[in-house]
RNA sequence: GGCGGGGUAGCUCAGAUGGUUAGAGCGCAGGAUUCAUAACCCUGAGGUCGGCAGUUCGAUCCUGCUCCCCGCUACCA
């Protein structure tokens, strides 16, 4: 973290995307750190403000409407108050949780659009565009649905195959027909506006490469240095889509604005919202002051799928409008797994966040102490069952709860839970351990070091553990009844302690032990130490956690297989349906021959590709196939194949191919040569 | 393919601008204890720091190559 001291922070969060619920991998990316740095900000003093809010736009929305017969605003109403009642209910402390389809950020989008757009900022390019003569629009890319150029997949989007995820741009679709209309689309001219990011590289690399050198964490500060090394490109801030936010110029009707511009813009709007019901001045969180040390100080949170877009993008947004303080940092996390595997929306690998919460009531710190001990900090960590069934069981009972219910029940037992002169902690040794630990808290957090300043939490619990097991309060209570008080009465001033950091990590704990303590108010700040007037009354002991039980744990690793199997099971089902007939004669133009592989050779700098010399019998020519993955280079030599001969001839990776070898492709993705099963003339014609 | 991040004890992860015995928590083994949700406390065993080569008096840390995982990216018929 900069030296720099500030006075004021704004704190954001990535907008979720409103097209699926929240799972465990996005509290431990974006919303846990986030949360635990807003709290202790807040426990420091100092003005804050916590935003996020859903990301509503898209075409993805549109198209899982489409998919499941509704509107795009049944759906995008439906996640965010899905989501929104997640957070709640989990305990993320947003000052505001606002959506991106409210008028007041369409209109600041429209608004920056224009402040750049006056100023001269965007390049317009033309470019040719599919267009679904039916519908008189243009069509998106995720409208556009083809034959995937690679695996054969008759179903690929125009920006991506689903089935073997190779990214596409919808030219490259073979066979290309608008979702709309099941039309053919032509292609046709279409203006959009570009923001000039090769124009900002200068700038970026004074305020980015050299400013925030050593400062950003390695992973963001590297992944943003390589996209400065090879050059920015200018970067389309307008879409063809019927979803999202008007462009605001008369000549841009039906065009809507990138999601990627809107979306880092619904951090600002949702301060404006927040500030209107709050009588506040957003300004104050977002704009440049007069004096630069009156500044807020931004800080995003994000996964590290949204690196550059926070980091190169927005940042160029903010600085070309002028007006804007830029993010101070983006400590971007890595991802989280389970159970040895990626977490999944579309294969249902995921611990979902509401089902947690609906099958483990408040249970809400033992997942956030959990997520905060595994946080994928500096690289991608793992959540198992068994493993937040151990830390639950040997850290949150064992040590912390355990080190409470002590105290308590002695207190009760000996003093009847009253307090004597009880007003400060009397053991200079501990004060000094706390003080620490406050100080150590702090700077951890301060670094974003979110798995250390838990386990320091955690350490004081320890701390007070192990003083007990030392001072034997239960030996020395015959002889000694007043050592045996002052002894367990430090330990209740420990557990004030616990109680005042909790708040940060634990918040619910937090509460329940101010509760058992039973003093005036339920939240402190750091500065503000817990005092027990004499006779203090404290309340009966209650355990702070539970154990997790085996059961449990295999509860949800079944449960976590079921879905699994479910979802395999789904994909074979998904036989796609059948395509639109076509004349005899348009059959018969097609020339597929059987053919012999003759030579085989990775296409240098891809994945996926082989040159292939296919012996057709008429000739001998190249074929670059993408199927690298599932084949090497000589065991295909030898091998019969069909070939369709008379596809027109295109280049790729400067080899031109022509023809296409038939594959059969399965389900699960693989592939096998459709061919001729016994040894066969070549050059035979294939009807 | 290019680029970025990561590959360190059984598990989850720290760490060092290169320097005598590489750390933590959990797990495991042994001991002590009984106030406590068989919990706490003490002690201990455990690692050729992904692989190969190089630079160096010395490398887990630097360089090159290489393998594996994740992300971004690419005209993948």
């Amino acid at each position: 973290m900069s030296k720099k001291n500030f006075k004021r922070y704004t704190v954001t969060s990535a907008l979720p995307y409103a097209n699926g619920p929240l799972h465990i991998g996005h509290l431990a990316g974006a919303y846990l750190p986030a949360d635990i740095f807003v709290r202790h900000l807040r426990l420091q003093k100092k003005d804050v403000v916590y935003v996020c809010g859903s990301d509503e736009h898209g075409a993805a929305i549109t198209i899982k409407a489409k998919k499941e017969g509704t509107t795009p605003q049944a759906i995008i109403d439906q996640y965010h108050h899905q989501i929104k009642k997640s957070f709640e209910d989990f305990g993320i402390a947003f000052d505001i949780y606002h959506r991106t389809s409210a008028p007041i950020h369409h209109d600041l989008s429209k608004e920056f659009f224009l402040n750049l757009y006056e100023k001269g900022e965007f390049i317009e390019k033309f470019s040719d565009q599919y267009f679904d003569e039916e519908y008189q629009q243009f069509l998106a890319d995720r409208y556009i649905v083809g034959t995937c150029p690679n695996c054969g997949n008759d179903n690929a989007y125009g920006d991506q195959c689903e089935k073997c995820g190779t990214s596409l741009s919808p030219t490259e679709l073979i066979n290309p027909r608008s979702t709309l209309s099941g039309n053919k689309p032509i292609l046709k001219p279409t203006k959009h506006w570009y923001l000039p990011l090769d124009k900002y590289q200068p700038w970026l690399e004074e305020w980015l490469l050299e400013g925030k050198k050593n400062v950003w964490k390695t992973n963001v500060y590297g992944q943003c240095s390589s996209w400065l090394k090879q050059g920015l490109q200018p970067r389309s801030m307008t879409r063809d889509l019927d979803w999202g936010i008007d462009v605001p110029l008369m000549e841009a009707t039906g065009k809507k604005l990138y999601v990627w511009l809107d979306a880092p813009i619904g951090y600002i709007s949702a301060t404006q919202q927040w500030a209107m019901d709050h009588n506040k001045d957003w300004q104050l969180y977002w704009k440049k002051q007069q004096k630069e040390e009156d500044n807020s100080c931004l800080i995003s949170f994000i996964g590290k799928d949204n690196i550059v877009f926070h980091c190169i993008t927005f940042p160029s947004i903010l600085n070309a409008h002028g007006d804007y303080i830029l993010p101070e940092h983006v400590p971007a996390n890595e991802f989280l797994n389970l159970e040895g595997d990626k977490l999944s929306t579309s294969r249902n690998h995921a611990v979902w966040l509401h089902e947690y919460l609906e099958e483990f009531p408040g249970k809400q710190d033992e997942l956030r102490y959990v997520l905060t001990s595994i946080m994928p900090e500096t690289s991608d960590s793992e959540f198992t069952w068994k493993d937040y069934q151990a830390r639950v069981n040997n850290e949150l009972v064992a040590i912390f709860g355990n080190f409470v219910n002590r105290v308590m029940i002695l207190m009760h037992k000996y003093f009847e839970g009253k307090t004597l002169g009880a007003e400060t902690l009397k053991d200079e040794g501990i004060r000094q351990q706390i003080n620490e630990t406050y100080d150590g808290i702090a700077v951890q957090l301060e670094d974003f070091k979110f798995r250390n300043a838990v386990a320091s939490l955690m350490d004081l619990a320890r701390l007070g553990n192990k003083y007990l097991t030392e001072k034997e309060p239960w030996k020395t209570f015959k002889e000694n009844p007043e050592e045996t008080r002052t002894v367990l009465q430090n330990c209740l001033h420990i557990i004030g302690h616990l109680a005042t950091l909790s708040q940060a990590f634990l918040p619910h704990t937090g509460e329940k032990l101010f509760a058992m303590l039973n003093t005036e108010r339920a939240a402190l700040s750091y500065d503000e130490e817990v005092s027990f007037a004499n006779g203090h009354q404290l309340n009966a002991a209650s355990l702070l956690f539970e154990k997790v039980e085996d059961e449990q744990v295999e509860k949800q690793l079944a449960k976590l297989a079921a879905k699994k199997e479910a979802a395999i099971a789904l994909i074979p089902d998904t036989v796609l349906p059948a395509k639109a007939n076509v004349s005899f004669d348009s059959f018969a133009a097609m020339d597929i021959r059987t053919g012999k592989i003759i030579a085989a050779e990775k296409v240098a700098k891809t994945k996926k590709l082989l040159k292939l010399t296919v012996d057709t019998g008429l000739d001998q020519r190249t074929v670059v196939s993408g199927i690298a993955e599932f084949f090497n280079p000589e065991d295909v030599v030898g091998e019969q194949v069909s070939i369709l001969i008379n596809l027109e001839p295109r280049e790729i990776k400067g080899i031109v191919s022509q023809g296409m070898i038939l594959m059969a492709e399965n389900s699960a993705g693989k592939l096998t040569f459709v061919a001729p099963k016994e040894d066969f003339n070549t050059g035979s014609t294939v009807r």
